[in-house]
DNA sequence: CGCGAAGCGGGCACCGTGCCCGTTTCGCGC
DNA sequence: GCGCGAAACGGGCACGGTGCCCGCTTCGCG
């Protein structure tokens, strides 16, 4: 939850939010937040129960967001947004500076992070078929789609780089097969050396 | 559906699949598979709509299914099984015999191919969690992690080389991105042979 | 300090689920 | 063939969640 303020989100000009309005979102996302750690995930996760714990009406839940999947995705814009800036004016081997390979295993370990912190609400965003939605997929996988040009290698294996990430994913690895965040870090830096490093120009 | 026989599942002794059972049986797996394909996945999807169609009562699936998803599994499980099959005991370069790099890309093919004729399904199996729980995740997983250990790669990396195989995954590649199933297939089978050709014994 | 507007939340109708239980149908044994 | 026990069937019901409507409350500008 990081004290993040109220922030009438940025952009063009707003009538002002007022104050039982704010008052009200920050119940509802601390809920949300305490709700989906709760459930490990999105499964028992209704509109009902976050506006029971944040005690507000279900419709003041409706006002703002459609659906579960949108809270759990407003709870995460901050920390995906970190990432994404870290991608675009951070210092290597994240930011520009580095080559492909190290950047892309450095994306893996940022994405990985984030997995492990936030593991319920990155379940909890994906109801539905919503995360290709999301504008940040499409921004990280033209990331990863930049680095694999770079390496001469083919950008048709963009959606598959991206694909480990899935939370399903990374739930089943850290949960059912046991393995540890630096396991998984590790194998998707082998494979990020293995794709794109060293590549003799490809035909 | 493909002239496929009553089958009352061999196995241990079983009293005898009654007449009206075995119609039904084939009335709502042929309802089923239309729904899912109208659906395209499992969106709209409902035990009701699959009833109606089927024209039995609700009850009459519940009895043998307890959700929609194990439906679209008891579709999908003669295709896997086939696909199976040719990794135990069919030719290589699916079957044993071909180097790992070799296999892994036959089996990519092979899944790409169940993927392209069998999405609405493979989607439709995919309610909740599903995917890990199904019999067949296992094996391939399994699979996959021999082939590595033979080319002396992380098996750390079998689910992040099983990750691509996620219908979604593949749904979006080829109606988002416009991929072409050979464009995919391509890209796995570079994949396959950066990840497990050649490798120097590790360490 | 009053008033227009935005925010709020109880309530309601709808849909799908999951199960129960009376009725129908099968097919084995005579 | 024919009756009978068992299995299968399906209509119906209660529950829980959704999504929306509408009267009430609260804010904050002038």
């Amino acid at each position: 939850m990081s004290g993040e303020a109220t922030r009438p989100r940025g952009g063009v000009e707003r009538p002002r939010e007022r104050a039982d309005a704010a008052r009200n979102r920050a119940r509802v996302l601390a809920a949300a937040e305490k709700v989906f750690a709760e459930a490990g995930g999105a499964d028992g996760v209704t509109m009902e129960e976050i506006a029971r714990v944040a005690g507000v009406g279900r419709a003041t839940l409706y006002r703002r967001y459609p659906d579960t999947a949108s809270i759990a995705q407003a709870l995460l814009d901050e920390h995906e947004s970190e990432i994404q800036a870290g991608i675009l004016s951070g210092p290597p081997p994240l930011g520009a500076g580095a080559p492909p390979h190290e950047r892309l295993a450095a994306f893996y370990r940022a994405l990985v992070g984030l997995l492990e912190r936030h593991l319920h609400l990155v379940l909890g965003a994906e109801t539905g078929q919503a995360r290709y939605r999301t504008g940040v997929y499409a921004l990280w996988r033209r990331h990863v789609e930049v680095l694999l040009e770079q390496a001469h290698a083919p950008t048709e294996l963009a959606d598959t780089l991206m694909a480990p990430l899935a939370p399903e994913v990374y739930r089943y690895q850290r949960q059912v097969r046991g393995l540890t965040p630096e396991q998984v870090a590790a194998g998707l830096d082998f494979l990020s050396r293995r794709v794109l490093a060293g590549n003799p120009a490809e035909r």
